[in-house]
DNA sequence: CACGATTGTTGTATCGATCCAAGAATCACG
DNA sequence: CGTGATTCTTGGATCGATACAACAATCGTG
C-alpha cells in the first residue's frame, strides 16, 4: 500500500478504487486484486494501476477493507499507568511487537481507575479491535472481567490478573522472585527482614509477601506480622513505611520492597536517617527499571524485564488472533535476582 | 452507545442493525435513529429498541458509521521515546484529553526512527486517523514534514518541531526557559558557567544555547566554545560532559543542562569527583520530570509541564478538527524555574 | 370533518473496499 | 484449426452503518 503520493493539496473528494479503475482503465476488483498483491494479474495491468495509485496520489481505506472483510487489525492497549517507567516499558515492548508484525495500536491509560477502564475499553470494542492487551487497574472486579470474557475477543492480561481462568495472562512470578529476594538477605545472615509496601487490594502484594514468608519459613523463622508493611505504590510510600519499621522496638536489618519505586524511597529515609545503605541497612528492590542502576548505591532488585513482558503478550495475542480456536494461555516468566550495591552482610550489632 | 449486554458466548454471527430492526419491529433507519439518540423517535419506539439492543447484545460498529458519514474519531499519536518519562507525561496528559473529548487514540512509538516514523504514520493514514499528535523523532527530515501538510489533515507538532509552517506546534519557550536559568547562575555570582548536552541536530539544543547565550551577552560575558559541550541525551552523556568540562584549564563553577536526565548524568560525576553539589559547583536542569525533586539534592530546573503540553496539543487538535479552515497555529508555552537545591554561591576560590 | 402542520417512520442509495461466480483472452497441442 | 486448459478480468452482491427524500400517522383548529 506504500505509493509516493504525487497530487498534493486539496483535490476535492478522496480517491478510491473507483477512481483508480476508471484512470487505469480496468476494473475495480483487478484494481483491489493489485492493491492485495494478487499473482492472478497480469504484469502489465499491474503497472497501469500502480501508475494510477502514484498519479492519483491514492490512499487504502483499511476500514472499509476490514469492513468487508470482517477483519480487524487493530489491537487495544489498555495500561493502568504509563507515568511508571515500568509500565511505560512494557507498553514500549507491546506497540513494537504489535508494529512490527503489522497491527495499529488503540492506546488508552486508565490512571487505576477501573470506571475509565471500562469506558476506554467499550469504546475500542464498538472500534472493532482484534483483542485487548489489558495491565488491570487496581479494583478491577470480577464482574468486569467476566464480562470481558464473553466479548469473543482475546484478552490477555499483563503483569497482573484478575482469576478467571476465561483470560490469558503474561506475568512475571511474583512468588519465585519474592522468595529469591528474602533467601538471598537470609543468606548474609540478615534474621528480620521487612517487606515494605503494596497492599492487600492487589493480588501482586499477596504473591510477593507469599514468596517472601516461604523462604522465611524455610529458614525456621516466623514471619513476624509488624515487619509487613503495606504501604502506597510510590516513593513517598517507601519513606512512610521505612520510618514505620525503624521505629519499632526491633527494627529490621533488611528490607524487601514491593517495586523500585518504593525502594526508591525507602534509600532517600535511610539516608535522612543517616544509615549507611548496605552496611547498616540492606535493601532488595522489585522490578528493575532503568533508574535501578543509578541510585546510591546502586540497587539490587529483583528484574522482571518490562520490555520481555510486553513483548510475550503481544506475542500471545497474536496466536489467539491466529488461532481464535485456543484456549487462554497463562504464560509466567521467571524473573532474576541482579545483585547491586545494597545489600550487604548483617551490622555486627544486630 | 452503552448498553449492558445480555446473550453472552459465541452465538454466531455479529448482531447488527437489522437483526434489531426485525426484532424491535421497526426499520433499520429507526434503530439507527436511535442509536443516535435522536429526538425525532417516540418514546415507546425508542424502548423497544433499546430492549432488543440489551436483548441480543448489540456492539455498536463505529467503523461501519464512520465510512457512511466520512468522518473519523481517532486520532494518531507518535511519539519519540515514551521510555523517556518526559514523554510518557506528556502521552498521558494527550490521551486523557482526547479520551474525554470522545476521541480514540491509535498510538505509536518510533524510538527515534524517521523511517518507523514514517511506517507508522502511513499506516495510520490509511486507517482514517482524523489527525496526528506528532513529537517527531530527530532526524525527521523537512520533506518528509512537507508530505505531511499535504495529507489534508490536521498535524500538530509537540515539544519538537521542523521548521515548516503548515504544520501546527505547541512548544515550550526553550530560549526563555535557558535564558532564565542561566541568569539564576549569574546573579549567583557565576561566570564560568557551561551549557551541557544536546546535539546541533535538533533544533531545541540551538534554541536553548541561544536562550543561555542571551543572558551571558546581556551580562557582558562572552560565551566560551569549549563550555557548550554536546552530548547524548541520557545520563551516560551528562557524566561524560561533565568530565569534559572539569578537566579544562579554566574549569567552569555552575553548568545548565540540556534536560534533566542529562543533569542526572552531571549530579552522578559530581560526587564520583567528590564535589558537593550546590556548594563546589551548581547545576540546573530543562523539564522538571518527576525524579527531579529526589535527586540529592533536589534539582533546580526549568519546568516546562509535560501533561500540560499534552492537554495544549490535544486541544488545539481539537480545536483543528472542529474547524479544518483555520490555519495551523504555533503555541509557545512560558516555562519557569523551579528553584530547589542544586544552586549556590559561586565558590571563594573561583 | 377537512386540511395543513407537526411528528414519526421508512426505502433506497451510499461510503470504499472485497468476494465470488462467471466470462474473456490466451495458450498448448493433437 | 478446434478444443480444452490456463491465465486474467469483471459485474454485482455485500460488510454495517447513515443520509435523504418521501411517506404515514397524529394533531390542532377553523
Amino acid at each position: 500500500m506504500s505509493h509516493g503520493a504525487q497530487e498534493s493539496g486539496q483535490t476535492g473528494r478522496r480517491v478510491t478504487v473507483t477512481d483508480l479503475a476508471r484512470a487505469a482503465g480496468v476494473s475495480r476488483s483487478t484494481v483491489s486484486l493489485v492493491l492485495r498483491d494478487s499473482p492472478l494479474v497480469k504484469r502489465e495491468t499491474r503497472r497501469r494501476v500502480e501508475e494510477a495509485i502514484d498519479r492519483l496520489g491514492y490512499v487504502y481505506n483499511r476500514n472499509a477493507a476490514n469492513l468487508r472483510r470482517q477483519t480487524s487489525d487493530m489491537v487495544a492497549m489498555v495500561i493502568n499507568d504509563l507515568t511508571n517507567p515500568f509500565f511505560a516499558e512494557l507498553a514500549v515492548g507491546l506497540e513494537e511487537a504489535l508494529e512490527t508484525a503489522g497491527h495499529v495500536s488503540l492506546m488508552a491509560n486508565t490512571g487505576e481507575d477501573p470506571a475509565r477502564q471500562r469506558r476506554v475499553m467499550e469504546t475500542m470494542r464498538e472500534h472493532g479491535a482484534a483483542g485487548f492487551i489489558l495491565c488491570p487497574a487496581l479494583g478491577t472486579g470480577i464482574g468486569q472481567a467476566g464480562a470481558m470474557a464473553d466479548w469473543n475477543v482475546p484478552v490477555i492480561q499483563v503483569m497482573r490478573r484478575v482469576p478467571d481462568v476465561r483470560l490469558g495472562a503474561v506475568v512475571p512470578d511474583n512468588v519465585l522472585g519474592a522468595r529469591m529476594a528474602a533467601e538471598r538477605l537470609l543468606a548474609l545472615g540478615h534474621r528480620r527482614v521487612a517487606f515494605l509496601g503494596g497492599s492487600d487490594a492487589t493480588g501482586v502484594t499477596a504473591e510477593r509477601v507469599g514468596g517472601y514468608r516461604l523462604a522465611l519459613e524455610a529458614a525456621g523463622i516466623v514471619p513476624d506480622p509488624a515487619l509487613i508493611v503495606p504501604a502506597a505504590l510510590n516513593r513517598r510510600g517507601g519513606v512512610d513505611a521505612l520510618r514505620r519499621v525503624l521505629n519499632l522496638e526491633q527494627p529490621p536489618t533488611a528490607a524487601l520492597c514491593f517495586s523500585d519505586v518504593v525502594a526508591f524511597g525507602v534509600l532517600d529515609a535511610l539516608n535522612e536517617a543517616g544509615r549507611v545503605v548496605g552496611r547498616d541497612f540492606s535493601v532488595i528492590g522489585f522490578d528493575d527499571v532503568a533508574a535501578a542502576r543509578h541510585t546510591l548505591p546502586p540497587l539490587t532488585t529483583v528484574a522482571v524485564y518490562p520490555q520481555e513482558l510486553g513483548r510475550r503478550s503481544a506475542a500471545a495475542m497474536l496466536r489467539r488472533i491466529a488461532d481464535p480456536g485456543e484456549p487462554p494461555e497463562q504464560e509466567i516468566l521467571a524473573p532474576s535476582l541482579v545483585v547491586r550495591g545494597t545489600c550487604g552482610p548483617v551490622p555486627a550489632g544486630a
